[in-house]
DNA sequence: GCGACAG
DNA sequence: ATCTTGTCGC
C-alpha cells in the first residue's frame, strides 16, 4: 500500500512549528471511523545509540476471542512489522512526530492488513499546537488514531481516582480546553495520558483504551508494539 | 529571566 | 528513547 507524502520531513525547528500550525487545522476531533475489525498499535525504538530508528506496528483482530472458559478475552495478533532506517532528527519536545512518523509510515507501508483504528505511543491533541505524534500520524495515514502516552507533555490535571478506569480531564490554555484524559489503567500505578489523535473524540478514545486494557498499565496494542520496538519481544 | 519538556 | 544492578512483591 502506498501513502502519498504531504511534506518533506527534514525541516528546521521553526519551519516544523509553522507546519504544525497549518496541519493542526486538518486534525479532526469528531468521530469518523469505520467498524473496527483490525486495531493496530505503533511504537518507535532506537538502536546503536540512536543511530537507527525501529518502527514497530502490531495489528490485532477485533473483537477479541476467548482463549478458553473462564479465561480473559485475548486480542489475536494478525500481523507484525518492524521497519529499520537511519534516524533523521534528534528528539525535540513538541516536535517528536518529525523524528518518528516517517519510520512509522514506512512500517505501515509494509502491512498487508489495513487497520481501521490505530493507537500510538505518545500524545494526540494533548500538544502545545494540538498536533502530537498520534494526530500527525493519523493525518498521514488518513486513519483514526488515539494517543496513549506514559507521561505529560502539556496541560493541567488533578489526580485520578484509585480504581482501574478512573480518570480526570487534562486541560490546557486560558479557557481550560479539554485536550485529553489522565487514566488510571492499573491500581497503584502512575496513570497514562489518553488523547484524541485524528477522527476520534475523547469519549471514544477513552472507551477504546479501556476496553483494550490487559494485565499491564498500557493497552494491549501499544504494549505489544512497545515490546517489539524495543526488541524485548519476538524478533522482527 | 526561570522552569517544563511525549519519546 | 537508551544505558543498567539490585530489589520488592505476587
Amino acid at each position: 500500500m502506498s501513502i502519498s507524502p504531504l511534506h518533506d520531513w527534514n525541516l528546521a525547528p521553526s519551519e516544523a512549528i509553522a507546519l504544525q500550525k497549518r496541519l493542526a487545522s486538518r486534525v479532526e476531533r469528531a468521530d469518523r471511523l469505520e467498524p473496527v475489525r483490525h486495531l493496530a498499535g505503533v511504537d518507535i525504538g532506537f538502536e546503536q545509540g540512536g543511530e537507527i530508528t525501529r518502527a514497530a506496528v502490531v495489528v490485532l483482530a477485533w473483537p477479541p476471542g476467548a482463549s478458553g472458559e473462564f479465561e480473559p478475552a485475548t486480542l489475536e495478533i494478525v500481523e507484525q512489522v518492524v521497519h529499520r532506517e537511519p534516524t533523521r532528527m534528534p528528539y525535540v519536545p513538541g516536535l517528536l512526530s518529525f523524528r518518528e512518523v516517517p519510520a512509522a509510515v514506512a512500517a505501515f507501508d509494509e502491512l498487508t492488513v489495513w487497520p481501521e483504528l490505530v493507537m500510538v505511543d505518545g500524545q494526540g491533541i494533548a500538544h502545545p499546537r494540538r498536533i502530537g505524534v498520534a494526530s500527525h500520524l493519523g493525518l498521514w495515514l488518513d486513519l483514526p488514531t488515539i494517543g496513549v502516552a506514559k507521561s505529560r507533555l502539556c496541560g493541567r490535571h488533578g489526580e485520578p481516582g484509585p480504581a482501574r478506569g478512573d480518570w480526570t480531564p487534562l486541560v490546557d490554555g486560558p479557557e481550560d480546553e479539554v485536550i485529553g484524559a489522565v487514566l488510571r489503567s492499573r491500581v497503584k500505578v502512575k496513570p497514562i495520558f489518553v488523547s484524541p489523535g485524528h477522527r476520534v473524540s475523547l469519549p471514544t478514545s477513552l472507551a477504546w483504551v479501556i476496553r483494550c486494557l490487559g494485565p499491564t498499565k498500557l493497552p494491549e496494542p501499544t504494549r505489544l508494539a512497545d515490546r517489539l520496538a524495543s526488541r524485548r519481544g519476538r524478533v522482527g
